[in-house]
RNA sequence: GCCACCGUAGCUCAGUGGUAGAGCACACCCUUGGUAAGGGUGAGGUCACGAGUUCAACUCUCGUCGGUGGCUCCA
């Protein structure tokens, strides 16, 4: 007799247990025929799943009309299409071996074993497709068949799939009870697979579905293991979905920063220079020195000093960090003396010896910094210190160099020469904590006054199963505490993972979203008791003895390329005023103006803003829409009324219209105070009508970044 | 590094086994125009690089380099 509690708390009692198919067509025919799945008691499920006892179902249907799909539905639809896709693979190949298809964020993929020799590739995808779409036009029947452990086995030791055997132990060491195989259609007549589901009903409610892309993946994530193929698709519950998925794609690659940093001449990777290599060309390198201003700012405030250290550095110097020979794969080679080298070249002595000899310590070279703690600690040491020292607070914006697998290389966002805001703070034990904090009101600084909102926070812990990390693990505890007790001073939530420590401390990460989805670290802040250790490094404290200092490694940035290629992403190029490349373009309407406009842009440059004088002969029109597309905050247009009245005319970004004209000294003064507030409105202040009308769609919406 | 795809003018892209085309950008001329493209003329390419097949290769094959999307990695 379950009874059944829906969502809105009504309840219904059955005499008998029901399937939640038969609880959505007790509620209503329409809703039984357009359920795709079901909740009981939080856990997804199938309409073929039975209820035997009391329950919390909630109903799993597609979106109506322009709303949202839900998660669980997408899910349920796009693990059916991954099983609609892994057919469709076997139809074309059928000597391909399936491993293990999930759905994922935005669709689902399936990683397949294929002959030796086959690839699949996107001149296929079209015939997938087409297998595809018949199977999902035929409406098939998902059927789930159950069998106990020990047949279940025997029948997949019949198959010969060593991946789908693996699979089984997996859901066996998981805690499944049988095995269950999802046909696609009729038991013994139509395809199968291996899997615990739940599935939509029947095929026909994937309501479209596409191969998006190939890739190659490990089995189980493992680079020495089997070298499998994995297919990524997506599905929606109706093709609308689908081509405004798409779509949403399409405007996503249009903000990547790779686009917009061509487009607004921000920094060019040039291939003669190097891969993952930044040039960073003007308007660039404006934005990177007014973030470092900025910063540079916070940092004396907060009682940073700065320093500047070398480009490389002794061996011997990174053997005491034991960064060489422990990332020794991810450096660029050292260089060798070239005295050193000639002789032994005259020895004869070959690749291997040279790489002995460095690895050894036998022969010294220099290594490209990859890392700047090392010579920050020789500062440290450079002098004696004493706990009135404490803390001792070093800034760099360092370059360091990581070579980098060449496939990882993207844009700015994973490169081989980056600049890190580095710091590392020297102190005590007792100082740690507001140490931290101070760190992370940094990170919040600046998050807060760009406007970015969408954000994790991860707090990196040791995997302790792992030999990767070094040091004492009740150091490890000490500094593991630390680490979730500032997090916890933030006030927002953060996750705990372990496994995602550096090798010689916990850490407390910012994350953030690219254009096309992508996860990626920016800022961080990391507790290190080794590197101390190693160096030896010490100070006297009241008591006349020597004691150890505990290090902060911490960059409230990150890297500037990999920030400022997430920053052109996040205001899609438009740059808040004290940040753009131009700050303001003035345009006279004709050359009868010329002069006045010369006189404008004159008493801009005057007060410090960035700006040119457009007086090119080009019709004003045109003249707007290439500033526009410049993405300059401020346009200027002047013509002669405005030479009679002394004023300007103002088109401010984002509204693209004129706004009317305003006397020159207001606007400057405007300008001024939004530009040394870092603000972004003080400018539209002067006009009340400026919010009226505001098309705001054609202005940059930072937060609003769809998703692929 | 692995798999797939891609590489034609500064940019975005057409194109064909018989030595190349558009739009934008650029230069010059006309136009002096009050809020997102005025008109004309011109210049610009060893079709990424190297080898092979062919009477003939930008086109087909192989290799190299570079890019993109994933995988793995990320001090």
């Amino acid at each position: 007799m379950p009874t059944i509690t829906l969502p809105d708390g009504s309840q219904r009692t059955f005499d008998a247990p029901i399937t939640t198919g038969g609880v959505a067509a007790d509620i209503g025919a329409g809703l039984a025929k357009a359920a795709l799945g079901a909740r009981v008691d939080g856990i997804l499920v199938g309409l073929d799943h039975l209820i035997d006892s009391d329950a919390e179902v909630a109903i799993i249907t597609p979106p109506r009309g322009k709303d949202p799909c839900s998660d669980d539905a997408l899910r349920l639809i796009r693990h059916s299409a991954a099983h609609v896709m892994a057919e469709a693979v076997q139809a074309v190949y059928p000597d391909a071996m399936l491993v293990y298809g999930p759905p994922v964020e935005n669709g689902f993929y399936y990683d397949i074993a294929l002959p030796e020799g086959v690839s699949i590739s996107t001149d296929d995808f079209e015939r997938i497709e087409l297998h595809m779409n018949e199977i999902i036009k035929a409406d098939r029947p998902f059927t789930r068949c159950d069998m106990d452990l020990s047949s279940g086995m025997k029948r997949l030791q019949g198959e010969g799939s060593k991946y789908k055997i693996d699979n089984a132990e997996r859901a066996i060491d998981g805690g499944a009870e049988t095995l269950s195989w999802y046909t696609t259609g009729t038991p013994d007549e139509n395809w199968d697979d291996l899997c615990g589901g739940p599935h939509v009903p029947s095929t026909g409610h994937i309501g479209a579905a596409k191969v998006m892309t190939v890739a190659a993946s490990y089995w189980h994530g493992d680079a020495s293991s089997d070298h499998l193929t994995r297919l990524y698709g997506t599905a929606f519950p109706d093709k609308k979905r689908l081509a405004s998925h798409l779509e949403q794609l399409e405007e996503a690659r249009k903000r990547d920063h790779r686009v917009i940093g061509r487009k607004l001449g921000l920094f060019k990777i040039d291939d003669m220079v190097g891969q993952g290599l930044v040039l960073w060309t003007p308007a660039g390198a404006i934005v990177r020195q007014e973030l470092q201003d900025f910063i540079s700012a916070e940092l004396t405030r907060q009682g940073y000093q700065q320093v500047f250290t070398p480009h490389i550095g002794k061996l011997e110097l990174f053997r005491t960090s034991g960064h060489f020979p422990y990332y020794q794969d991810s450096q660029y080679p050292p260089i060798v003396d070239p005295d050193a080298m000639s002789m032994l070249v005259e020895e004869g002595c070959n690749c291997a010896d040279l790489s002995n000899k460095l690895q050894e310590g036998d022969l010294d070279g220099y290594l490209l910094k990859s890392m700047n703690c090392p010579m920050h600690i020789r500062i440290y040491t450079s002098e004696p210190r004493s706990y009135r020292d404490l803390p001792v607070r070093l800034a760099e914006f360092g370059t360091v160099y990581r070579y980098e697998q060449s496939g990882e290389l993207g844009g700015m966002l994973r490169v081989r020469g980056f600049t890190q805001d580095d710091a590392h703070i020297f102190c005590t034990e007792t100082q740690l904590q507001d140490e931290m904090s101070g760190c992370l009101e940094l990170v919040q600084i600046i998050f807060q006054t760009l406007g970015i909102e969408s954000f994790d926070i991860r707090v990196g812990l040791r995997d302790p199963d792992s030999a990767k990390y070094v040091g004492d693990p009740s150091n490890w505890d000490r500094a593991e505490v630390a680490c979730k007790a500032a997090a916890d001073t933030l006030g927002t939530p953060w996750k705990a993972e372990t496994g995602e420590a550096a090798f010689y401390g916990p850490k407390i990460d910012f994350i953030v979203k690219d254009a096309i989805g992508r996860s990626w670290q920016l800022g961080t802040v990391q507790v290190d008791y080794n590197l101390p250790e190693r160096f030896d490094l010490s100070y006297v404290g009241s008591d006349n003895t020597t004691h150890r200092p505990i290090m902060i490694h911490r960059a409230p940035f990150g890297s500037l390329e990999r920030f400022i290629g997430f920053l052109i992403e996040h205001f899609a190029g438009a740059f808040p005023t004290w940040l753009a490349p131009e700050q303001v373009r003035v345009l006279p309407v004709s050359e009868k103006s010329a002069e006045y406009a010369s006189t404008v842009h004159a008493a801009l440059v005057e007060s410090g803003r960035r700006t040119t004088l457009d007086d090119s002969n080009e019709r004003l029109q045109s003249r707007i829409r290439i500033a526009a597309e410049r993405r300059i905050p401020y346009l200027l247009i002047v013509g002669p009324r405005d030479a009679e009245a002394g004023t300007v005319s103002v088109r401010v970004r984002g509204i693209e219209r004129d706004l009317g004209a305003t006397p020159l000294n207001d606007f400057v003064e405007a300008l001024n105070a939004e530009v040394s507030g870092r603000r972004d409105c003080v400018v539209k202040q002067l006009f009340p009508s400026a919010d009226q009308n505001h098309d705001s769609a054609s202005e940059a919406a930072p937060e609003s970044v769809p998703g692929p």
